[in-house]
RNA sequence: CGGGGCAUAGCGCAGCCUGGUAGCGCACCUGCUUUGGGAGCAGGGGGUCGCAAGUUCGAAUCUUGCUGCCCCGACCA
């Protein structure tokens, strides 16, 4: 992408209405705009962000076994009398009413129409075990909006949704979900850590949040140092087989957020040397809740003996727009974000120090071909602004890495190579360096 | 919803107290000079001063009402 073709507008200064550091630097990247408190537009750059985001979280419910579909935005209010949480939901709940005066809302959640699905289509134990999950916006309509996406009312939202015939099997879909989740955080650059939850609204009574670790998280966070020293489940992890030993190397060691922290069972349990009190931010949370919606929703399915079974349910959340939010507030500097290579919009930022210049531009369209032809997705400074100017942007936006070209380089037959989190520089051949890339993104 | 604050050009702000017909920096447009970490000079464009009433000869400025937004708290993916 040449950005004198693109769509990014960055802002010089902050804007005032921006306190936490995620919220200020995605406006001033350009990534969104404000529409009303709690609703933003997602501009080309953060867009983009979102659909990377949203497709690993996509490959790691596939891999895990989940089946994607995609539910309305609104939703019949008679499917949560059914459950009785029409009343429950309260004024976070957006009520709407058609040109016939029927009840609607802008769903919060899913498990109704999910078990509506469910009941309607399956008869069988056979069809069971199932896990079924959308990527779908969401609404909750906050008293206080604020920190930018990390809290709006509109935020897209990963919720999956199993189904199994008994406890103990609804037990194994969790354990997958969490090894799942595990996956998907790291993959994303991030260090999460499940931790011991509420279960809230939604109910049930196993349940865990997955934070990641950030200084301007939302919420204290207490647990056991030598969790964050694990590495997820490599790729290969085999989710139909025994997944225990993961979960319990997960959770035997202490974890909460504040709301759960037991302070005498921390110190109890926990080595002085290895108390780590934290912030952090919530990006994804699991719940086993059984029979609560399938209950009064009647979601049956006959047994082997010709007996009615009631479904055991759990559901699964991941804040896919939260986690561009998240992601910032965990990977950036003084200058700007440091997008983890994986969710990055481009790979990589080629700089044209001297547009005009005739060795300069044509060394730079032949990078810029040269990485498109390698597969890397590239934004091409193109545009007549000052090499000051670029470099600020440039290390505003974040990306990866910055391949710096000009005239003086060019006279040695060298381009300059930087990694932006590192701040590391290399001077190389053009070929050299579009070779490196291809390398680091493979 | 309680408490606090803000609303003037795309962004950041001054002007308001003490009413007299709107200004600064950045950004933007034109030209010249510059050109490896947010350049300089010159010229220029852009505003129903959040909305509505009221007071007044006259309102960005004073009064009242409304709306929007931000921050702290209680609540949440």
């Amino acid at each position: 992408m040449r950005l004198s073709r693109f769509f990014l507008p960055i802002l010089r200064d902050d804007p005032k209405e921006a306190e936490i550091v995620s919220h200020r630097l995605m406006l001033r990247a350009g990534l969104v705009r404000q529409a009303s408190a709690g609703i933003y537009s997602w501009l080309p750059l953060g867009f983009r962000v979102l659909k990377k985001i949203e497709q690993i979280v996509r490959e790691e419910q596939d891999r895990a076994g989940a089946i994607e579909l995609l539910m309305p935005t609104i939703q019949s209010a008679d499917l949560w009398r059914e459950s009785g949480r029409y009343d429950d939901y309260g004024q976070e709940m957006l009520r709407i009413s058609d040109r016939h005066d029927r009840d609607m809302l802008y769903g919060p959640t899913n498990e109704e129409l999910i078990t509506e699905i469910f009941r309607n289509a399956v008869r069988s134990y056979r069809d069971l075990p199932r896990n079924l999950y959308h990527i779908q916006w969401k609404f909750r309509d906050e008293i206080r909006p604020r920190f930018g996406v990390m809290r709006g009312r509109e935020f897209l939202m990963k919720d999956a949704y199993s189904f199994d015939l008994s406890v103990e099997d609804a037990k194994r879909s969790y354990n997958k979900m969490f090894v799942a989740y595990l996956r998907t955080f790291e993959r994303m650059g991030l260090k999460s850590i499940p931790m011991i939850a509420e279960t809230g609204p939604i109910g049930g009574d196993l349940s865990h949040e997955f934070i990641i670790l950030a200084d301007t998280g939302e919420s204290a966070v207490f647990c056991d140092a030598d969790l964050v020293a694990l590495d997820a489940p490599s790729d290969d992890i085999d989710f139909d087989g025994d997944l225990t030993p993961v979960i319990e190397q997960w959770t035997a060691k202490y974890a909460a957020t504040e709301d759960m922290h037991d302070a005498a069972r921390f110190e109890k349990e926990v080595p002085e040397n290895r108390r780590l009190s934290a912030r952090g931010i919530e990006v994804g949370h699991i719940f086993f809740f059984g029979t609560k919606y399938s209950e009064p929703m009647k979601c049956h399915v006959q047994g082997a003996d010709g007996k009615l079974i009631t479904v055991q349910s759990g559901s699964y959340g991941i804040g896919v727009s939260r986690l561009v939010g998240a992601i910032i507030e965990a990977s950036h500097d003084e200058a700007g974000i440091v997008w983890p290579a994986q969710v990055a919009p481009f790979d990589l930022g080629l700089i044209n120090l001297k547009p005009g210049d005739e060795s300069t531009d044509g060394a730079c369209e032949d990078l810029y071909n040269k990485c498109l032809g390698a597969k890397l997705d590239v934004l091409y400074d193109d545009t007549d602004e000052r090499a000051g100017a670029k470099f600020k942007s440039m290390d505003l936006i974040g990306l990866p890495w910055q391949l710096i070209v000009g005239p003086k380089g060019l006279k040695e037959g060298q381009v300059e190579l930087k990694n932006r989190a590192s701040g590391d520089r290399q001077s190389l051949s053009p070929d050299e360096a579009v070779n490196a890339l291809a390398a680091t993104a493979s």
